[in-house]
DNA sequence: ACGTCATTGTATCTGTTAGAAATATCTGGC
DNA sequence: GCCAGATATTTCTAACAGATACAATGACGT
């Protein structure tokens, strides 16, 4: 059991907002949840399927041929819990832009200066996008009683992005072009 | 082609540092790139074997029957900077924490404080590692040509370990037991 | 000398997953 | 009616993690 049970979460915790169809759920995930989630196709689909046989979600007819709507049943709330409540399964780190700085005297300076620039470039964008969507989801949500949840959620990218922002300025301060080193 | 092209990284990335035995080259990777890359076993035999087939690697007899020491060659160099050339491949977001967080409301105000103690506490433990790394690395390396790169790498993991406490505390006050929020 | 136990080392298998491709269907503009 | 683009489903391939099985080696105590 609890197979595929990371996608089974997202998928559940989805529908426990309000019953959608599966394309729906995946324009969700990555609009929602894009920012520390992601989830595919090939996995949605074959997911749904695992959680209508268990009977954790009903498949109700769609908005057009061949489409279907899934709701979440009470069985899936219960199984939903369940897998927030298992222990965090964290994923083996791959941090292609730190495995190239590590190797960054086969690299060359110039080229590990770029990729620090970038890194910053987009940090800065993300935590602009950050703040647009905090202000955005203040205002909108801010009564909600899902609101501290989510709002913990932008805080987090708030803080990591300034974070890679602060560190991108240290290290290119420290990998300056005009050091040669001898 | 460009096969397992990010396996392919880390070990002909390995592999330039010095000739070593798949088996070893599994612990360096653990060891040295633990905190920003994984391999397994599973993912290096077969890259091996692909990169002797290509030419990147060279086999040499091992320490003990059977086994085998492996180094880069020429062409594994050129290939090595090709591949770090590359553009970076950023692997999908997957952050079982905020994903729980995020659906708070169901999982509950207790269980997620929990949840953020002890990610606030497995963060301070890394900030001690790389703490420690930095300052046993700095004396020991402080003077080779790779150490100004090592060092962008290791204080990465202090600036986001740093980061992850800070946002771990104002959660936690955000979300104290003391306001049930009517 | 003998057993045994951890370490070193090689190899393979299974299930999960990302990402893309193939295929329909519907909607609105022209 | 026709086309473009959004909606929606399904399937395939290769990357990948993690586990397991296996064998050789060497250190240790007895």
């Amino acid at each position: 059991m609890a197979r595929s049970s990371q996608t089974q979460m997202a998928v559940l915790g989805g529908l426990s907002i309000e019953p959608m169809t599966a394309y729906a759920l995946r324009e969700a995930i990555r609009d929602v949840l894009g920012h520390f989630w992601s989830e595919s196709f090939g996995q949605i689909y074959p997911t749904l399927q695992v959680l209508e046989e268990e009977g954790h979600v009903r498949r109700r007819e769609g908005p057009r041929a061949r489409s279907s709507v899934f709701e979440i049943t009470a069985s899936g709330t219960a199984r939903l819990i369940e897998l927030l409540t298992e222990p965090i399964r964290d994923t083996p780190p791959r941090d292609g832009l730190l495995l190239r700085l590590f190797f960054g005297r086969t690299l060359g300076r110039e080229r590990c200066r770029g990729l620090l620039q970038a890194a910053r470039d987009r940090a800065v964008q993300n935590l602009h996008e950050y703040e647009a969507l905090h202000a955005q989801l203040s205002a909108a949500e801010g009564d909600t009683p899902d609101w501290p949840f989510i709002e913990v959620t932008i805080r987090a990218g708030i803080h990591h992005s300034r974070a890679t922002i602060a560190w991108a300025d240290e290290s290119l301060a420290a990998m300056s072009p005009e050091e040669p080193r001898s």
